[in-house]
DNA sequence: ACCGTTTGTTCCATTTTTTGGAACGTAGTC
DNA sequence: GACTACGTTCCAAAAAATGGAACAAACGGT
């Protein structure tokens, strides 16, 4: 096993829940013997992957990893993360992605990627929809407060589809669905005959949301299809939010732990 | 030489202005035999350190180092509270601050808070300059001991812009005016047009060390406004010292020789 | 289509580093 | 003052890195 192998292995003890490590931690994690671990940690540490605190001796992430982490496109941009995602998975499926972000009580398409499928596209970017009668829309909208949300759909509620929650409470239990299962759907809403998955991301550092979906028609498609569609969303969703950092993925990956 | 060693050889190889690097980048920048820069690259690609463009087939920190950097410092109380305090600085006076940490002779940008004035930020974080030719860089070396200031500083001095110090004596010299009145400044030097005040800030228990500055347009500032900032830099610098038990006037090496 | 060039990978005997058990510090504790 | 928890250093055996050379693949010009 290379020495790079096994600095990695000890690398990847840090997470969320693990940002400092003693030296007795570091041991038990990677169960390496005494030495190796003591010669490999100062390495780390010279080398400034590792910082040592000077006072509890713990192990954190280096400057070095700081410096590194800002190079990553991550921080390019939100929204070209997630197309670069959207595009594989919608090459896979065949059908049409969508991001969009939210102003106000609606939503507003920024990019659109054609699947193979010929579903003639209805949405152009620019389109503005009621963000409580789309997945991606939906989706949004539980990411914030029922404080926030009150604020922001109108009092008059407004005249939807026959599928879309019909008033405020439908709505939150819609909401808080998907706060659950963290994916969103819709079927026959804002367009006869289309259906589609969603889910909200969060950039971790500026805290910038927006709304992804693929959707498809609901005549074309088979129940065992549409399931397919929300296995590569919820994998999509997963890798997204470890790259952008979104808390949301945190707090998902901490659940995980727990029940591991 | 370790393959650790080489692995971090390559990885300081990426900067703000080296994003991304193509193999033969990374075969002359590190000097390695071709046999030894592609067996290398593919490990660190391997492990998650770097990644890999599959169209361009160029080389960028990868996923790993995005979420260690996030990591970094993410429990810092020194850098928490200093942030804090900047904020406020930063809405009152409409300018740019920064927090940096000392590696070196060089200084890495922690944070940035941009102030409502249109500077655009160019120093993002992860930015490593010189900290002889920025005021909180100055401020920080100013808290070393001279014997530790002479072995950082390259012995063959710098090239650095007209109104940095130009050699050594001239640098002990701004030292120790900064030494007398706690404060640092700076002007057209790292950028041109750019001016910034600043002042160093040490945790008395820990020894820790960072440089807090605020930047703004030489131009649209006049002498009562940077006067202003100067009265706000002071006030803050003595609020925190007293909140993190900064003993100003002791070196660094002093309070981790106490700390430990 | 052909040849030369650039670019990167794989091979393998030699050199160098890593490995991990054991002996050796160094505090803190009862 | 012995005991213990925590780390570091030593050293011979084992494993990995090295780098020149052969090899392969992609590109570009004619």
């Amino acid at each position: 096993m290379s020495a790079l192998t096994n600095a990695i292995d000890i690398l990847r003890c840090f997470s969320t829940s693990r940002p400092d490590l003693s030296f007795a931690d570091v041991q038990v994690l990677t169960g390496k013997p005494k030495s190796s671990t003591s010669r490999l940690l100062r390495s780390l540490r010279d080398c400034g992957l590792l910082e040592q605190d000077p006072h509890s001796r713990r192990y954190r992430p280096g400057l070095l990893t700081f410096e590194l982490g800002r190079l990553h496109r991550a921080h390019d941009d939100l929204i070209a993360t997630a197309e670069r995602e959207l595009r594989d998975v919608c090459a896979r499926t065949g059908h049409t992605g969508y991001i969009a972000v939210l102003d106000g009580y609606q939503q507003v398409v920024l990019r659109i990627v054609t699947g193979s499928n010929p579903l003639r596209v209805v949405n152009p970017p620019g389109q503005r929809t009621p963000a409580i009668i789309t997945s991606n829309g939906r989706a949004m909208l539980a990411r914030l407060s029922d404080q926030e949300i009150r604020a922001r759909v109108p009092l008059d509620y407004p005249k939807v589809p026959a599928n879309s929650p019909q008033n405020f409470t439908e709505l939150m239990a819609r909401l808080n669905e998907i706060r659950r299962t963290g994916i969103s759907d819709a079927a026959d809403e804002a367009i006869e005959g289309v259906g589609s998955q969603g889910f909200a991301l969060a950039s971790g550092e500026s805290g910038e949301l927006i709304g992804i979906a693929v959707s498809y028609s609901v005549q074309a498609t088979t129940e065992i299809e549409r399931a397919n569609v929300r296995r590569e969303l919820g994998a999509m969703a997963a890798r997204l939010r470890r790259i952008t950092g979104d808390p949301l993925g945190q707090t998902i990956e901490q659940l995980a732990g727990l029940a591991s």
